[in-house]
DNA sequence: GCAAAAGTGTTACTTTTACACCCATGC
DNA sequence: GCATGGGTGTAAAAGTAACACTTTTGC
């Protein structure tokens, strides 16, 4: 395929072309899940893939993987955070291609993912029962998880995983989910309370067949570092 | 100018074309300082940028920033690390490009940059010191240097900003200057001996007025994290 | 002997970890 | 009344932060 600049008049430049591809990163029954299409022809017709494609020249990456997003996926109005740029030479057998990766976070049970005709289905995927990919999504994903679990250990970040109201249980469920391992109860509520991000509200989860759980929802639902 | 991908044969698409920019910091008389060189035509004239180029079909990211820090330098054999994409819409008057910034640290004592005709000059200057500058180069700076300080603090980067053998004072000191703050003594050489990444030589630096400085060299000069 | 940087420990404070029982509800 | 997850405090340990004087050299 031939890349060209429009605003060109006169050198001519031999270059890669940039695409953008998209980590959206949910919490399904207590699992670490991604977002992935299934290609539907060409080269790697059945893999899965990240949600991606090709920058216009008139759009910042920023941009691309926004209106990317919103194409392939039907998802809008999500906080998108560049991860990594990737350039082997051969991750797309199709030509030459750096693609930029965004991550972002959501609440599952908010959005009904819908692709285009195109792909043949779009799915979350648990991160450790991954289909086959293709191009070099494995390792954007495995970049994407590490940067994750750096990311919820000095940020709020995970309010994006959460809806509007939330147990305190259900929180730290989504910290052991990201970061793989049990954390102790009274210990978890504690280092929680002590960041003062949350705000208690009067409501409980009733309608479970055992004591109900206060609701608590966030001060601020945008993204803030906790150092 | 036409950006054009090489293995293309059918479809044309338009894009912006990719470049890399590379930061090199060093410590100066005690200042953390940046490696820029000067502008010798076209629209930038006269301002300063950071070494920087056109990424070839025929080679990644990675590759690239060697290849041009080698070219527009005279600087081989650093470790590279990826900072971040830069993409404005407006940041290269010339025409659509993304930029891919790299860094790297170097102990400047041990290397003479010389760039090549085109620029004016290559010189060292002081991070809260600069010059006018060309492009986005600013931003890619000050993001840089947020990115360093951070990094500092959880893995033994120094170690490339300083010679083979260093006092306890001279390492202090390249940790103040990229802190921006003073740290008590005693407390930096307990937090530096629990982290057992010294070897103490039997040498010491002399030639001083006051009392000799004994030296010490990194165990390992490759980037650890002090998790 | 004096100026200048090198070197060296202790204490208080903060943060982190480990750990076990009672409570409110549905059935 | 019992099974289930919700909710709570304390003590030991580790890490961090504050702080001042003696030592060795060149002049």
């Amino acid at each position: 395929m031939k890349i060209q600049n429009t605003k060109s008049k006169s050198k001519l430049i031999i270059g890669p072309a940039v695409a953008v591809d998209t980590l959206i990163f949910a919490i399904r029954e207590g699992k670490l899940c991604v977002l992935l299409i299934q290609i539907g022809g060409g080269p790697y017709e059945n893999k899965w893939a990240l949600p991606g494609g090709i920058v216009q020249v008139d759009e910042t990456l920023d941009q691309a993987a926004k209106n990317i997003l919103n194409k392939k996926a039907g998802i809008e109005g999500l906080h998108m955070e560049q991860l990594y740029t990737f350039s082997d030479l051969n991750r797309d057998v199709r030509g030459r291609m750096v693609s930029v990766a965004y991550f972002a976070l959501v609440d599952s049970d908010k959005l009904k993912p819908k692709t285009i005709d195109y792909y043949k289905a779009i799915e979350w995927r648990e991160i450790d029962q991954l289909p086959a990919l293709a191009f070099d999504h494995k390792k954007m994903i495995n970049y994407g998880v590490e940067r994750l679990r750096a990311k919820i250990e000095y940020s709020n970040i995970v309010y994006a995983l959460l809806p509007k109201e939330f147990t305190l249980t259900e929180m730290q469920m989504v910290y052991e989910a990201i970061a793989g391992n049990k954390i102790d109860k009274r210990n978890f509520r504690k280092k929680i309370f002590s960041l003062e991000l949350l705000i208690e509200t009067n409501k409980e989860r009733k309608g479970q067949k055992n004591r109900p759980a206060k609701l608590y929802r966030f001060k601020k639902r945008e993204l803030m570092f906790t150092a």
